[in-house]
RNA sequence: UGGGGCGUCGCCAAGUGGUAAGGCACCGGUUUUUGGUACCGGCAUUCGCAGGUUCGAAUCCUGCCGCCCCAG
Protein backbone atom coordinates (compact mmCIF):
# COMPACT_ATOMS: atom_id res chain seq x y z
CA UNK A 1 0.00 0.00 0.00
CA UNK A 2 1.44 3.59 -0.95
CA UNK A 3 2.93 5.52 2.47
CA UNK A 4 3.05 9.24 1.80
CA UNK A 5 5.69 10.94 3.06
CA UNK A 6 4.34 14.46 4.75
CA UNK A 7 7.86 15.57 5.41
CA UNK A 8 7.43 15.90 9.20
CA UNK A 9 10.24 17.06 11.22
CA UNK A 10 9.82 14.81 14.34
CA UNK A 11 8.10 11.14 14.72
CA UNK A 12 4.57 11.01 13.20
CA UNK A 13 3.25 9.32 16.59
CA UNK A 14 4.40 12.60 17.90
CA UNK A 15 2.82 15.08 15.39
CA UNK A 16 -0.18 16.77 14.02
CA UNK A 17 -1.67 17.09 11.06
CA UNK A 18 -4.43 18.72 9.57
CA UNK A 19 -6.13 18.02 6.51
CA UNK A 20 -8.16 20.60 4.77
CA UNK A 21 -11.33 18.45 3.70
CA UNK A 22 -13.26 19.71 0.98
CA UNK A 23 -15.43 16.81 0.58
CA UNK A 24 -13.94 15.30 -2.90
CA UNK A 25 -11.62 12.05 -3.48
CA UNK A 26 -8.27 14.23 -3.32
CA UNK A 27 -8.47 15.48 0.14
CA UNK A 28 -10.17 12.58 1.21
CA UNK A 29 -7.06 10.71 0.47
CA UNK A 30 -5.08 12.91 1.49
CA UNK A 31 -7.21 12.45 5.32
CA UNK A 32 -6.36 8.83 4.59
CA UNK A 33 -2.67 8.77 3.95
CA UNK A 34 -2.36 11.31 6.92
CA UNK A 35 -3.80 9.04 9.28
CA UNK A 36 -1.79 5.78 7.98
CA UNK A 37 1.13 7.60 9.11
CA UNK A 38 0.52 7.52 12.77
CA UNK A 39 0.02 11.19 13.23
CA UNK A 40 -2.87 12.73 14.90
CA UNK A 41 -4.93 13.77 12.40
CA UNK A 42 -7.96 16.71 12.13
CA UNK A 43 -9.90 17.23 9.23
CA UNK A 44 -11.11 20.47 8.82
CA UNK A 45 -14.02 21.81 6.17
CA UNK A 46 -14.68 25.33 5.81
CA UNK A 47 -18.49 26.01 4.77
CA UNK A 48 -17.60 28.66 2.00
CA UNK A 49 -21.23 29.60 -0.03
CA UNK A 50 -25.01 29.04 0.22
CA UNK A 51 -24.95 25.31 0.98
CA UNK A 52 -29.12 25.66 0.46
CA UNK A 53 -28.70 26.12 -2.80
CA UNK A 54 -25.34 23.88 -3.51
CA UNK A 55 -26.59 20.74 -1.93
CA UNK A 56 -27.62 17.79 -4.00
CA UNK A 57 -24.82 19.43 -6.93
CA UNK A 58 -22.58 16.56 -7.51
CA UNK A 59 -19.86 18.18 -8.62
CA UNK A 60 -18.87 21.29 -6.01
CA UNK A 61 -17.08 21.54 -2.78
CA UNK A 62 -17.45 23.33 0.53
CA UNK A 63 -20.85 23.30 0.88
CA UNK A 64 -23.47 21.21 1.76
CA UNK A 65 -23.30 17.46 0.47
CA UNK A 66 -20.21 17.44 0.42
CA UNK A 67 -19.67 18.84 4.19
CA UNK A 68 -21.79 15.97 5.02
CA UNK A 69 -19.18 13.74 2.85
CA UNK A 70 -16.18 15.07 4.36
CA UNK A 71 -17.72 13.87 7.62
CA UNK A 72 -18.18 10.78 6.24
CA UNK A 73 -14.96 10.24 5.17
CA UNK A 74 -13.33 11.35 8.63
CA UNK A 75 -15.49 9.04 10.87
CA UNK A 76 -14.93 6.20 8.53
CA UNK A 77 -10.91 7.34 9.28
CA UNK A 78 -11.92 7.55 13.17
CA UNK A 79 -10.15 11.34 12.63
CA UNK A 80 -11.54 14.33 14.11
CA UNK A 81 -13.38 16.53 12.17
CA UNK A 82 -14.57 20.27 12.61
CA UNK A 83 -16.72 22.47 10.22
CA UNK A 84 -16.72 25.95 10.25
CA UNK A 85 -18.48 28.87 8.87
CA UNK A 86 -16.58 31.07 6.13
CA UNK A 87 -19.10 31.75 4.50
CA UNK A 88 -19.13 35.82 4.79
CA UNK A 89 -15.20 35.55 4.30
CA UNK A 90 -15.73 33.88 0.93
CA UNK A 91 -17.95 36.09 0.05
CA UNK A 92 -15.66 39.27 0.27
CA UNK A 93 -12.53 37.64 -0.38
CA UNK A 94 -13.68 35.48 -3.30
CA UNK A 95 -16.63 36.09 -4.72
CA UNK A 96 -16.85 39.99 -4.54
CA UNK A 97 -13.67 40.71 -5.76
CA UNK A 98 -14.72 38.04 -8.81
CA UNK A 99 -17.92 40.07 -9.44
CA UNK A 100 -15.84 43.17 -9.21
CA UNK A 101 -13.10 41.78 -11.56
CA UNK A 102 -15.62 41.01 -14.29
CA UNK A 103 -17.44 44.38 -13.91
CA UNK A 104 -13.92 46.11 -14.72
CA UNK A 105 -13.54 44.11 -18.16
CA UNK A 106 -11.31 41.79 -16.29
CA UNK A 107 -11.48 37.98 -15.90
CA UNK A 108 -10.91 36.81 -12.88
CA UNK A 109 -9.38 33.31 -11.24
CA UNK A 110 -11.58 32.94 -7.97
CA UNK A 111 -9.43 29.60 -7.50
CA UNK A 112 -6.41 31.79 -6.74
CA UNK A 113 -8.17 34.24 -4.25
CA UNK A 114 -9.69 30.99 -2.44
CA UNK A 115 -6.03 29.47 -2.21
CA UNK A 116 -4.62 32.86 -0.69
CA UNK A 117 -7.22 33.59 1.56
CA UNK A 118 -9.41 31.20 2.74
CA UNK A 119 -7.19 28.44 2.32
CA UNK A 120 -3.57 29.03 3.16
CA UNK A 121 -4.70 32.71 5.29
CA UNK A 122 -7.44 31.49 7.10
CA UNK A 123 -7.62 27.66 8.01
CA UNK A 124 -3.77 27.93 8.01
CA UNK A 125 -4.28 30.27 11.21
CA UNK A 126 -6.78 27.45 12.09
CA UNK A 127 -4.10 25.12 11.70
CA UNK A 128 -1.60 26.36 13.50
CA UNK A 129 -4.55 27.37 16.60
CA UNK A 130 -4.80 23.72 16.66
CA UNK A 131 -1.70 23.13 17.30
CA UNK A 132 -0.72 21.30 13.97
CA UNK A 133 2.72 20.62 12.54
CA UNK A 134 1.88 21.45 9.38
CA UNK A 135 -1.66 21.74 6.85
CA UNK A 136 -1.98 19.05 4.08
CA UNK A 137 -4.17 19.89 0.73
CA UNK A 138 -5.17 17.87 -1.79
CA UNK A 139 -3.82 19.71 -4.31
CA UNK A 140 -1.92 18.04 -7.28
CA UNK A 141 1.39 20.14 -7.24
CA UNK A 142 5.15 18.84 -4.97
CA UNK A 143 6.68 19.91 -2.34
CA UNK A 144 10.41 19.72 -2.90
CA UNK A 145 13.00 20.28 0.09
CA UNK A 146 15.68 21.82 -1.80
CA UNK A 147 18.77 23.35 -0.97
CA UNK A 148 17.53 26.78 0.36
CA UNK A 149 14.09 25.47 2.00
CA UNK A 150 11.54 23.76 0.47
CA UNK A 151 10.21 24.67 -3.35
CA UNK A 152 6.92 24.11 -5.02
CA UNK A 153 6.91 21.80 -8.11
CA UNK A 154 4.67 20.79 -10.98
CA UNK A 155 2.99 17.76 -10.20
CA UNK A 156 4.10 14.90 -11.26
CA UNK A 157 1.40 14.06 -13.64
CA UNK A 158 1.10 17.42 -15.74
CA UNK A 159 -2.33 16.71 -17.22
CA UNK A 160 -3.26 17.15 -13.16
CA UNK A 161 -0.73 19.34 -12.40
CA UNK A 162 -1.99 22.73 -10.22
CA UNK A 163 0.50 25.15 -9.69
CA UNK A 164 -0.95 27.46 -11.61
CA UNK A 165 -3.12 28.22 -9.08
CA UNK A 166 -1.28 28.05 -6.14
CA UNK A 167 1.70 31.13 -7.42
CA UNK A 168 1.10 33.23 -5.00
CA UNK A 169 1.97 30.81 -2.20
CA UNK A 170 4.13 32.70 0.06
CA UNK A 171 7.47 30.95 1.36
CA UNK A 172 5.92 31.34 4.69
CA UNK A 173 3.23 29.41 4.29
CA UNK A 174 4.86 27.14 2.12
CA UNK A 175 6.56 25.89 4.70
CA UNK A 176 3.43 24.77 6.59
CA UNK A 177 2.08 23.18 3.66
CA UNK A 178 2.21 19.54 2.23
CA UNK A 179 0.59 18.27 -1.14
CA UNK A 180 1.20 14.32 -0.62
CA UNK A 181 -0.98 13.49 -4.06
CA UNK A 182 1.51 15.62 -5.91
CA UNK A 183 3.24 12.64 -7.08
CA UNK A 184 0.71 10.56 -7.71
CA UNK A 185 -1.34 9.88 -10.83
CA UNK A 186 -5.48 10.75 -10.23
CA UNK A 187 -6.17 7.11 -10.95
CA UNK A 188 -4.08 5.57 -8.03
CA UNK A 189 -5.80 8.31 -6.20
CA UNK A 190 -9.07 7.07 -6.68
CA UNK A 191 -8.00 3.43 -6.26
CA UNK A 192 -6.51 4.48 -2.17
CA UNK A 193 -9.62 6.00 -2.47
CA UNK A 194 -11.79 2.57 -3.43
CA UNK A 195 -9.35 0.21 -1.55
CA UNK A 196 -10.54 1.92 1.87
CA UNK A 197 -13.69 2.29 1.30
CA UNK A 198 -14.03 5.74 1.73
CA UNK A 199 -17.57 6.74 0.47
CA UNK A 200 -16.38 9.12 -2.05
CA UNK A 201 -14.48 7.19 -3.89
CA UNK A 202 -16.52 7.24 -7.58
CA UNK A 203 -17.48 10.84 -6.53
CA UNK A 204 -16.78 13.04 -9.79
CA UNK A 205 -14.03 14.99 -9.68
CA UNK A 206 -15.04 19.07 -9.43
CA UNK A 207 -15.24 21.55 -12.21
CA UNK A 208 -15.86 24.76 -12.90
CA UNK A 209 -16.37 27.53 -10.62
CA UNK A 210 -17.38 26.31 -7.18
CA UNK A 211 -19.68 28.41 -6.07
CA UNK A 212 -21.10 28.94 -9.83
CA UNK A 213 -24.46 26.41 -10.47
CA UNK A 214 -24.81 25.27 -14.12
CA UNK A 215 -21.81 27.46 -15.23
CA UNK A 216 -23.73 30.29 -15.40
CA UNK A 217 -21.25 32.75 -13.96
CA UNK A 218 -22.60 36.29 -15.42
CA UNK A 219 -25.55 35.47 -13.27
CA UNK A 220 -23.59 35.56 -10.27
CA UNK A 221 -21.70 38.80 -11.17
CA UNK A 222 -25.13 40.56 -11.59
CA UNK A 223 -26.72 39.40 -8.66
CA UNK A 224 -23.62 41.02 -6.77
CA UNK A 225 -22.91 43.86 -9.22
CA UNK A 226 -26.19 44.52 -10.37
CA UNK A 227 -24.49 47.43 -12.66
CA UNK A 228 -22.03 45.24 -13.58
CA UNK A 229 -24.60 44.27 -16.66
CA UNK A 230 -24.68 47.10 -19.36
CA UNK A 231 -25.91 46.37 -22.80
CA UNK A 232 -23.08 47.40 -25.67
CA UNK A 233 -21.56 47.66 -29.04
CA UNK A 234 -19.25 44.99 -30.05
CA UNK A 235 -17.05 46.44 -33.09
CA UNK A 236 -14.42 45.31 -35.40
CA UNK A 237 -10.77 46.61 -35.14
CA UNK A 238 -11.65 49.42 -37.05
CA UNK A 239 -14.32 50.55 -34.60
CA UNK A 240 -16.83 49.53 -37.07
CA UNK A 241 -20.10 48.14 -35.54
CA UNK A 242 -21.10 44.56 -35.70
CA UNK A 243 -23.41 43.87 -33.52
CA UNK A 244 -24.98 44.57 -29.99
CA UNK A 245 -24.22 43.00 -26.52
CA UNK A 246 -26.15 42.21 -23.29
CA UNK A 247 -22.99 43.14 -21.13
CA UNK A 248 -19.04 43.08 -20.82
CA UNK A 249 -19.57 40.14 -17.90
CA UNK A 250 -20.61 37.58 -20.50
CA UNK A 251 -17.01 37.98 -22.33
CA UNK A 252 -13.67 37.26 -22.08
CA UNK A 253 -10.25 38.24 -24.44
CA UNK A 254 -10.54 34.78 -26.59
CA UNK A 255 -13.75 33.64 -26.64
CA UNK A 256 -15.01 32.54 -29.82
CA UNK A 257 -18.67 31.46 -28.95
CA UNK A 258 -21.56 33.66 -28.22
CA UNK A 259 -20.80 36.65 -30.40
CA UNK A 260 -23.67 35.89 -32.40
CA UNK A 261 -22.02 37.68 -35.37
CA UNK A 262 -22.91 35.56 -38.43
CA UNK A 263 -21.72 36.36 -41.83
CA UNK A 264 -17.88 36.08 -41.62
CA UNK A 265 -15.42 34.58 -43.88
CA UNK A 266 -13.39 32.94 -40.30
CA UNK A 267 -14.12 33.06 -36.51
CA UNK A 268 -14.60 36.37 -34.47
CA UNK A 269 -12.66 36.31 -31.19
CA UNK A 270 -13.17 38.49 -28.29
CA UNK A 271 -9.68 40.47 -28.67
CA UNK A 272 -10.59 42.88 -25.52
CA UNK A 273 -13.23 44.63 -23.62
CA UNK A 274 -13.39 48.00 -22.86
CA UNK A 275 -14.68 48.75 -19.71
CA UNK A 276 -14.69 52.87 -20.26
CA UNK A 277 -17.19 52.28 -23.49
CA UNK A 278 -18.57 49.25 -22.80
CA UNK A 279 -17.77 47.65 -26.65
CA UNK A 280 -15.91 44.56 -27.04
CA UNK A 281 -13.82 44.77 -30.09
CA UNK A 282 -14.16 41.58 -31.63
CA UNK A 283 -11.56 40.15 -34.70
CA UNK A 284 -9.45 36.96 -36.15
CA UNK A 285 -7.68 34.62 -34.38
CA UNK A 286 -4.48 36.34 -35.97
CA UNK A 287 -5.30 39.77 -33.69
CA UNK A 288 -5.21 37.21 -30.58
CA UNK A 289 -1.88 36.93 -30.81
CA UNK A 290 0.48 38.74 -27.94
CA UNK A 291 4.08 38.77 -27.67
CA UNK A 292 4.44 39.86 -23.81
CA UNK A 293 2.35 40.84 -21.09
CA UNK A 294 2.90 43.26 -18.32
CA UNK A 295 2.74 42.06 -14.66
CA UNK A 296 1.42 43.51 -11.18
CA UNK A 297 1.56 42.22 -7.73
CA UNK A 298 4.74 39.57 -8.81
CA UNK A 299 5.14 36.92 -6.18
CA UNK A 300 8.78 34.86 -5.79
CA UNK A 301 8.30 31.64 -4.34
CA UNK A 302 11.65 30.67 -5.58
CA UNK A 303 14.78 32.73 -6.03
CA UNK A 304 13.99 35.69 -8.65
CA UNK A 305 14.94 34.80 -12.16
CA UNK A 306 14.68 36.75 -15.63
CA UNK A 307 15.92 34.24 -17.98
CA UNK A 308 15.53 30.55 -19.09
CA UNK A 309 11.78 30.39 -17.83
CA UNK A 310 8.79 28.93 -18.62
CA UNK A 311 5.32 30.52 -18.51
CA UNK A 312 2.10 28.92 -18.27
CA UNK A 313 -0.80 31.55 -18.75
CA UNK A 314 -3.59 29.20 -18.10
CA UNK A 315 -3.85 26.36 -15.72
CA UNK A 316 -3.83 23.77 -18.82
CA UNK A 317 -0.95 25.33 -21.15
CA UNK A 318 2.25 23.80 -21.89
CA UNK A 319 4.75 26.04 -20.18
CA UNK A 320 5.90 28.38 -23.54
CA UNK A 321 9.84 29.92 -22.98
CA UNK A 322 9.70 33.04 -21.70
CA UNK A 323 11.55 35.86 -20.10
CA UNK A 324 11.18 38.24 -17.52
CA UNK A 325 11.99 41.81 -18.39
CA UNK A 326 12.01 45.11 -16.48
CA UNK A 327 10.80 43.56 -13.21
CA UNK A 328 11.15 45.31 -10.04
CA UNK A 329 12.81 43.88 -6.94
CA UNK A 330 10.86 41.43 -4.55
CA UNK A 331 7.69 40.22 -4.41
CA UNK A 332 4.60 42.94 -5.03
CA UNK A 333 6.88 44.20 -7.82
CA UNK A 334 5.62 44.86 -11.88
CA UNK A 335 7.47 43.44 -14.78
CA UNK A 336 6.69 42.60 -18.14
CA UNK A 337 6.53 38.75 -19.24
CA UNK A 338 7.99 38.14 -22.76
CA UNK A 339 6.91 34.86 -24.68
CA UNK A 340 9.00 33.56 -27.62
CA UNK A 341 6.32 32.52 -29.24
CA UNK A 342 2.75 34.45 -29.41
CA UNK A 343 0.31 33.32 -26.98
CA UNK A 344 -3.04 33.39 -27.25
CA UNK A 345 -6.11 34.28 -25.46
CA UNK A 346 -4.46 35.75 -22.76
CA UNK A 347 -6.53 38.10 -20.31
CA UNK A 348 -6.31 40.72 -18.25
CA UNK A 349 -7.76 39.49 -14.50
CA UNK A 350 -5.36 36.32 -15.28
CA UNK A 351 -2.32 35.07 -13.94
CA UNK A 352 1.49 34.57 -15.88
CA UNK A 353 3.12 31.99 -13.91
CA UNK A 354 6.77 31.60 -14.23
CA UNK A 355 8.63 28.11 -13.82
CA UNK A 356 12.45 26.73 -14.23
CA UNK A 357 11.53 23.17 -15.07
CA UNK A 358 9.15 21.46 -12.98
CA UNK A 359 10.09 24.37 -10.22
CA UNK A 360 7.11 27.22 -9.80
CA UNK A 361 9.49 30.54 -8.99
CA UNK A 362 6.60 32.14 -8.89
CA UNK A 363 3.86 34.60 -10.85
CA UNK A 364 2.22 37.79 -11.61
CA UNK A 365 -1.15 39.21 -12.65
CA UNK A 366 -1.63 40.60 -16.22
CA UNK A 367 -2.62 43.71 -16.30
CA UNK A 368 -2.78 44.23 -19.96
CA UNK A 369 -1.17 42.23 -22.90
CA UNK A 370 1.12 43.82 -26.02
CA UNK A 371 0.31 42.79 -29.45
CA UNK A 372 2.67 40.67 -31.51
CA UNK A 373 2.46 43.08 -34.23
CA UNK A 374 3.63 45.71 -32.55
CA UNK A 375 7.65 46.35 -31.86
CA UNK A 376 9.07 43.40 -29.80
CA UNK A 377 8.80 44.49 -25.97
C1' U B 1 -44.31 51.43 -63.42
C1' G B 2 -38.38 52.98 -69.33
C1' G B 3 -33.97 49.82 -68.85
C1' G B 4 -30.86 46.39 -66.05
C1' G B 5 -29.86 43.08 -61.85
C1' C B 6 -31.24 40.03 -57.89
C1' G B 7 -34.32 36.84 -54.54
C1' U B 8 -30.96 29.20 -52.02
C1' C B 9 -30.74 27.61 -43.76
C1' G B 10 -30.31 33.34 -38.81
C1' C B 11 -25.94 35.67 -42.00
C1' C B 12 -22.50 35.02 -46.29
C1' A B 13 -22.57 31.80 -50.35
C1' A B 14 -21.82 27.34 -54.21
C1' G B 15 -24.96 25.08 -57.53
C1' U B 16 -27.79 26.92 -64.78
C1' G B 17 -31.89 19.90 -66.10
C1' G B 18 -30.52 14.72 -62.61
C1' U B 19 -32.39 14.68 -57.49
C1' A B 20 -29.49 21.26 -52.20
C1' A B 21 -21.34 22.39 -51.20
C1' G B 22 -18.89 25.23 -47.78
C1' G B 23 -18.02 29.17 -44.16
C1' C B 24 -19.98 32.10 -40.09
C1' A B 25 -23.67 31.87 -36.29
C1' C B 26 -26.45 28.63 -33.27
C1' C B 27 -27.32 23.90 -30.49
C1' G B 28 -25.33 19.35 -28.13
C1' G B 29 -21.09 16.57 -26.47
C1' U B 30 -15.74 15.66 -25.21
C1' U B 31 -11.51 17.98 -22.80
C1' U B 32 -10.69 21.22 -18.17
C1' U B 33 -10.56 22.49 -10.05
C1' U B 34 -10.68 29.95 -13.48
C1' G B 35 -12.51 32.41 -18.00
C1' G B 36 -11.61 30.69 -22.55
C1' U B 37 -9.57 27.69 -26.43
C1' A B 38 -9.49 23.16 -29.21
C1' C B 39 -11.93 18.80 -30.92
C1' C B 40 -16.39 15.79 -32.26
C1' G B 41 -21.44 15.78 -33.67
C1' G B 42 -26.19 18.27 -35.16
C1' C B 43 -28.30 21.98 -38.16
C1' A B 44 -32.69 23.63 -45.70
C1' U B 45 -37.18 16.72 -48.16
C1' U B 46 -36.06 22.34 -49.78
C1' C B 47 -34.27 26.76 -53.16
C1' G B 48 -39.61 34.47 -52.98
C1' C B 49 -44.87 32.75 -54.52
C1' A B 50 -48.19 30.38 -58.20
C1' G B 51 -48.70 27.74 -62.53
C1' G B 52 -46.37 25.18 -66.87
C1' U B 53 -42.59 22.11 -69.84
C1' U B 54 -39.94 17.43 -68.65
C1' C B 55 -39.11 10.60 -66.85
C1' G B 56 -36.83 14.32 -63.73
C1' A B 57 -36.14 21.51 -62.25
C1' A B 58 -33.17 25.54 -57.32
C1' U B 59 -31.70 25.24 -62.37
C1' C B 60 -36.16 26.06 -68.70
C1' C B 61 -41.05 28.95 -69.70
C1' U B 62 -45.24 32.29 -67.93
C1' G B 63 -47.42 35.38 -64.33
C1' C B 64 -47.23 37.69 -59.63
C1' C B 65 -44.58 39.67 -55.19
C1' G B 66 -40.19 41.91 -53.03
C1' C B 67 -35.36 44.34 -53.12
C1' C B 68 -31.35 47.00 -55.64
C1' C B 69 -29.18 50.06 -59.58
C1' C B 70 -29.49 53.32 -63.85
C1' A B 71 -32.53 56.64 -66.41
C1' G B 72 -36.48 60.01 -66.42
Amino acid sequence: MFEADFQLSRPAHEARIVVAMSGGVDSSVVAALAARTGAEVIGITLQLYDHGAATGRAKSCCAGRDIEDARAVAERLGIAHYVFDYESRFRDSVIERFADEYARGRTPIPCISCNQGVKFTDLMSLARDLGADCLATGHYVRRVVGPNGPELHRAADPARDQSYFLFATTREQLEHLRFPLGGLPKPLVREIAADLGLPVAAKPDSQDICFVPNGDYASVVKKVRPEAARPGEIVDLDGRLLGRHDGLIHFTVGQRRGLDIGGQAEPLYVVRLEPETGRVVAGPKAALAVRGARLAGINWLGEEQSRGLTAKVRSMARPAPAELIGSGSGSGAGGMVRFDQPEYGVAPGQAAVLYDGDRLLGGGWIEETVPAELAPV
